[in-house]
DNA sequence: GGCGGTCGCTAAACCGGTTTGACAGAACGC
DNA sequence: GCGTTCTGTCAAACCGGTTTAGCGACCGCC
């Protein structure tokens, strides 16, 4: 660590405002108006103010700026969730990997939080509040009737959802249509001839999981099926796999000849637990999952899935979020676009049983 | 939104340290001694402020306090990868949450981000630092005599380095010793009669690549074997495919009997491609992978595998740096438990070719 | 009774920005 | 030539905490 020029070298000490003011000659005041862009400043003063902030190395301070705008300049995402449910999620990764990208750009950050007990969830969301730590609140993960949005309303602390809610909400959404891939993968396998298509889904809490499976049972039915094989899980690929050799285990007759999944860990123990009841996949049992995990595409067969962009819901999340924070108006719904069924190799042509 | 009490319903303004200080009839000063344990302040009053705080609702607000006393309450986690290659990576989400554990208990936060140029690596690092949004960093996926130490150290950003770097370092390391479970993998394999081994490693500019080959290379020559038989992957899945063909290709007699995987992706990717290749997973090929992520146990075979703890690691990468901040000084070592071997099914007594 | 020391508390300075109100000086209108 | 507006700048207040210096009151001691 030799001495470099003497800023840098100065390590104790950042720059501050007052450093910058004094190198180039004026007041504190003319260096916020010329970093904020604000009123008149004469362009030489300008270019002397940023001259000076240049060869100090000056960045405002979050801090200072933060405490007298009475702003966070930052976003709260907060998991209620396992955090091994959440590692083999890709949809975690790629969503917090999206709002961050929206936040970077603009200098303003991700607040991450997990909690375990739902009862912890609240205190989240009020510390974060009244600790003034965020400005705003992702809200992933909604359920029915969701108690965070009153909860929300009550503290004022803003926030945007995944996906509409269910109840009248003062929050702007950021719509991903998970249904059209649902009912596309839904009928791709009625156009491989099958007729006992099973739907092995998520927690019923989630509004989400709720919303996948009337999505499955409508497009069932509008293909005159009968939707009667539907199994809750807990979204682990262990639950994919008990969830699977439980409907396997029903007679030929009414046993399914598809199985939609609510992920791909669940689709892939799914699909193997099915081989190990002497099944042949797709010959005898067509798999369809959900999410497109990098994985998917290397298994055996490769995994046809619903894919959906949840980098882009992440970042569109936070620009709505942001918008939503400057304007106060929820504004005009975004919409992204929908989830796409990926075809590769794990659903085939119905051909066994009474198809 | 009916009207609540008047403390609740007051939403557009948090109360603030004046508020409690008004109503418990005593100085700010006073309050903040009471909320900081601090000097001597008589039980009543104490008492007195405990309870107007708690009236209002009050809580110390982190920008105020963050300026004050020039801490952000924040460490930052700089990620130079792809959110692709993160979202299959099971140490990710289990790593943040980790630290995410420690931090939330003393109402510290994590900030993430991610750079997708290793360009914009330092700036990232310096940026965190001018604007004083954290207070260290923690330093993952470490590369050889990797430049973020000397960058770090010159702007005076403390750190915490996921285990031992290859050069001086002026900061703390927290110690998952991953080199045990890969000796630990080799000798099972050769104690079940394989003599061919190959590693498909991660890429070699991180040091854990490196150090992980060079175990399994030095494990290999302690049974009098030659590790002659390793590839080099951008860790993916697709790539871990690329590398099993690749080594598969090899006439039979030079072709390895059991694989070592740097990762569970490409294990599970691999046990494809060897069967696509004609092969018998454990039967002509055994396979090891690294990190147990979940799905691991629910395919078929269930993958044989090396376990690390990342949420520990995490949380204790969270502590040291923590500590570190407080004192200075680097203090000892913290050593994790070692990663281990589970053995499931992938791997078998070797049988085949020359065994 | 005088004195030093401790206890409990407070006023005020400070952290580093933003923002308001005022004020010179230039430009302008008539 | 003088009043008026406009420009560019700055001093000072403010955000909401922490921290220091200091001040009465009370204590015990000689």
């Amino acid at each position: 660590m030799s001495p470099k020029t003497a800023h840098e070298s100065r390590k104790s000490t950042l720059p501050t405002i007052n450093d910058v003011a004094a190198l180039a000659g004026t007041s504190k005041a003319t260096v916020s108006f010329v970093v904020n862009g604000r009123v008149n400043v004469a362009p030489k003063t300008r270019e002397r103010v940023l001259a000076a902030a240049k060869e100090l190395g000056w960045t405002p301070s979050h801090r200072a700026r933060s405490l007298s705008t009475s702003k966070a300049y930052a976003l709260g995402l907060v998991f209620a969730r396992q955090p091994e449910t959440l590692g083999s999620d890709p949809f975690f990764a790629r969503f917090i990997a999206g709002v961050e990208s929206a936040l970077a750009d603009i200098d303003q950050s991700l607040l991450l939080r997990f909690v375990a007990d739902p009862a912890c969830e609240g205190d989240a969301y009020r510390k974060l509040r009244s600790q003034g730590r965020v400005d705003g609140v992702v809200l992933s993960d909604i359920r029915h009737h969701d108690s965070r949005i009153d909860l929300l309303e009550k503290i004022g602390l803003p926030a945007v959802t995944l996906n509409r809610v269910d109840m009248p909400s003062p929050f702007p959404a950021v719509v991903l249509d998970e249904e059209q891939g649902m009912t596309q993968a839904v009928d791709y396998l009625t156009g491989l001839g099958h007729e006992r298509i099973a739907y092995v889904g998520g927690p019923e809490i989630y509004l989400h999981s709720t919303l996948r499976r009337m999505t499955w049972r409508t497009a069932l039915e509008a293909h005159g099926l009968v939707p009667n094989l539907s199994v809750e899980t807990d979204f682990s690929a262990a639950d994919g796999a008990r969830a699977t050799s439980e409907v396997l285990t029903l007679p030929p007759e009414q046993r399914p000849t598809a199985i939609v999944y609510a992920n791909d860990s669940m689709a892939i123990a799914g699909l193997v637990a099915a081989r190990q009841a002497g099944l042949r996949v797709p010959d005898d049992l067509s798999v369809v999952g959900f999410e497109d995990s990098e994985l998917s595409a290397h298994i055996n067969p490769p995994l046809t899935t619903v894919r959906s962009d949840s980098f882009g819901w992440g970042r569109a999340a936070a620009e709505v979020l942001l918008q939503f924070l400057q304007t106060g108006e929820r504004g005009a719904e975004r919409t992204l676009p929908p989830a796409e069924l990926v075809i590769r190799d794990s659903a085939a042509r119905c051909h066994g049983g009474d198809c």
